[in-house]
RNA sequence: GCGGUGGUAACUCAGUUGGUAGAGUGUCAGCCUUCCAAGCUGAAUGUCGCGAGUUCGAAUCUCGUCCGCCGCUCCA
């Protein structure tokens, strides 16, 4: 059933013109996807939408537009360069892939779980008069497991270090290291996957590689000088920054969840150290509050997360019920100072705020929000398409197809339909009508087929208002507006409708939610 | 990368034991004096993923190859 609907999603995309695979006519290129002519409205809107609750709603952000390419040192600061990479096993026989690291890291546990065990089994032995840290260092067995521990901690450490996949590969051999469910030793060699795509500008570097970001945060960060003098702002103050962004996945999957090359929108709020967690929990509510906006609350809820990243104190995921489960559409972390202070030391360049109510200057901390533009624009349409029954002319069920977005972040505002083609009166009057409308939001002329297909092509689209222009109107100057969702219609002037059209599919009927 | 599965029109799919392709929807042109798809008439569209082989003949059989989807791993 939601596999069904998942399934509908993607050919209703590229039916109409939201989403295409990319390169088609190449047989396409995994894990990459166009935007078509809907597609590109509607993310336009969902990014406006964003960057007006975002830059227009608060006095103290503003928006920056950094370059994808940076200085490759700001990866080495971001830690990206050392952490982003993960080495990979495959066990032949399972068939299951795992972390070269991983794998080791668990047999090292398992060495000083060892350990522990010969001190639990002396304290017993010895009772009150138990001494275990003279026991730790002298017991023969325990210092066998303790030191071979360290030893394979530090060969691991090192063979990370220098991408030596070949020793990774021969620790785990040495080591005896089994698949756990299938107890298998016959493993494929290490194979490292970078998930940081590289490409190279020459006179930068050492041999003039770059890395296409895999995250726009650090353009933000690097730029927090500038931001901060050029506008004045104080402490608390925020960044916001919408951009593409690269991670070479190993697969991506999902259609657009998980995609190579993805748009993020990202806001840094710079804080006062020691009242991060305030302001974490501030945005954990302001960007729920954002998201209920446009989707119904049962669909929502957050995750804390279990593994914190290298740079985190806290953090929390919202998660939307897609139809292939609950997943993460925008992430909340508090990420300390580390940024800040990993660029100021590897730059040299003091990377400080001077706070003029303490009198001192401090590195700000940093809660980060970070949305996917992608996940949005799926998350949207989930909730959005809709086959429901509905009467036809004669009253009897017929089915209708229905992206019911939510109007302010529709494609397309408003059609317009002159009820019969061939009366030219007719047809004037709607062009006439469609040509004032045009100035004020995306309009869509339709003259052909009978009205109610034109009304259900408009359904499928997602175009909250169609007027139609028949007879009256040339009599009188009134037209018919049909809403999307209930298909009512109600007859209004002409001159009223760029207003009523207006008012509905505004950003701003959703941005007075947030306020 | 490995395993599973699939690739036929814009979309969803059919194609029987091999005889050079069909349906529905959609699209386009026209008809219709009156508001919610499935009225009427007509039309266009496919190197059946690609290549090789077997065969008189391949969408169909064989091999190779490319690509998609699902799972394993990852999602900072």
């Amino acid at each position: 059933m939601q596999e069904e609907l998942f399934k509908k999603i993607v050919s209703h995309c590229k039916e109409y013109g939201f989403i295409y695979p990319s390169s088609e006519v190449y047989d396409g290129l995994n894990g990459v996807y166009d935007y078509g002519p809907m597609g590109v409205e509607l993310k336009n809107n969902i990014k406006e939408y964003w960057w007006q609750g975002m830059v227009q709603l608060h006095e103290n952000i503003t928006g920056i537009d950094s370059a994808i390419f940076m200085h490759p040192l700001i990866w080495k600061a971001s830690g990206h360069v050392d952490a982003f990479n993960d080495p990979l096993i495959d066990n032949k026989d399972s068939k299951k892939r795992f972390r070269a690291d991983v794998l080791v890291e668990t047999e090292i546990d398992k060495m000083i779980a060892k350990a522990d065990k010969e001190v639990d089994k002396a304290a017993k032995r010895f009772g009150e008069s138990f001494d275990e840290k003279m026991f730790r260092e002298t017991n023969p067995r325990v210092l066998e497991y303790t030191q071979k521990a360290q030893d394979t901690e530090t060969r691991l450490a090192n063979a990370l270090k220098t991408n030596d996949m070949a020793d990774l590969k021969a620790l785990i051999e040495e080591l005896n290291i089994a698949e756990p469910d299938t107890g298998s030793r016959n493993w494929t060699e290490v194979r490292q996957f970078n998930l940081m795509f590289s490409t190279q500008m020459s006179n930068t570097g050492d041999d003039g590689k770059l890395y296409l970001r895999p995250e726009t945060a650090q353009g933000i960060f690097v730029n927090f000088q500038n931001v901060q003098k050029t506008t004045r702002q104080k402490i608390p103050f925020g960044i916001a920054q919408i951009g593409k962004a690269f991670r070479n996945e190993i697969v991506a999957r999902q259609f657009i969840f998980r995609m190579r090359e993805f748009e993020q929108m990202e806001m840094q709020f710079f804080v006062r150290p020691g009242t991060e967690m305030d302001w974490y929990n501030t945005w954990k509510e302001r960007r729920m509050a954002w998201h209920r906006s446009i989707t119904p609350a049962e669909k929502l809820r957050f995750k804390d997360h279990d593994n914190l990243a290298h740079y985190a104190n806290a953090a929390v995921d919202i998660q939307f019920e897609f139809p292939f489960g609950f997943k993460e559409l925008e992430g909340i972390h508090s990420r300390t100072d580390f940024d800040l202070k990993s660029h100021s030391e590897l730059s040299g360049k003091k990377l400080q705020f001077f706070d003029p109510e303490l009198n001192e200057h401090y590195i700000p901390y940093v809660v980060e929000t970070s949305v996917g533009c992608d996940r949005l624009f799926l998350s949207v349409l989930s909730n959005a398409l809709i086959e429901e029954s509905v009467p036809d002319a004669q009253g009897e069920d017929s089915s209708r197809t229905v992206l019911k977005i939510p109007p302010a972040l529709a494609p397309v505002k408003c059609a317009v339909l002159p009820l019969l083609k061939n009366k030219e009166e007719l047809v004037d009057k709607a062009r006439s009508v469609f040509d004032k409308l045009k100035l004020h939001f995306l309009c869509q002329y339709d003259e052909k087929d009978a009205v109610g297909r034109r009304y259900r092509r408009q359904d499928a689209i997602g175009t909250p208002y169609c007027v139609t222009i028949d007879f009256q109107t040339l009599e009188d100057n009134t037209v018919t507006i049909r809403e999307r969702d209930s298909m009512e219609q109600t007859r209004v002037s002409i001159d009223e409708v760029a207003g009523i059209v207006s008012e509905k599919t505004d950003l701003s009927s959703l941005l007075e939610k947030l306020v």
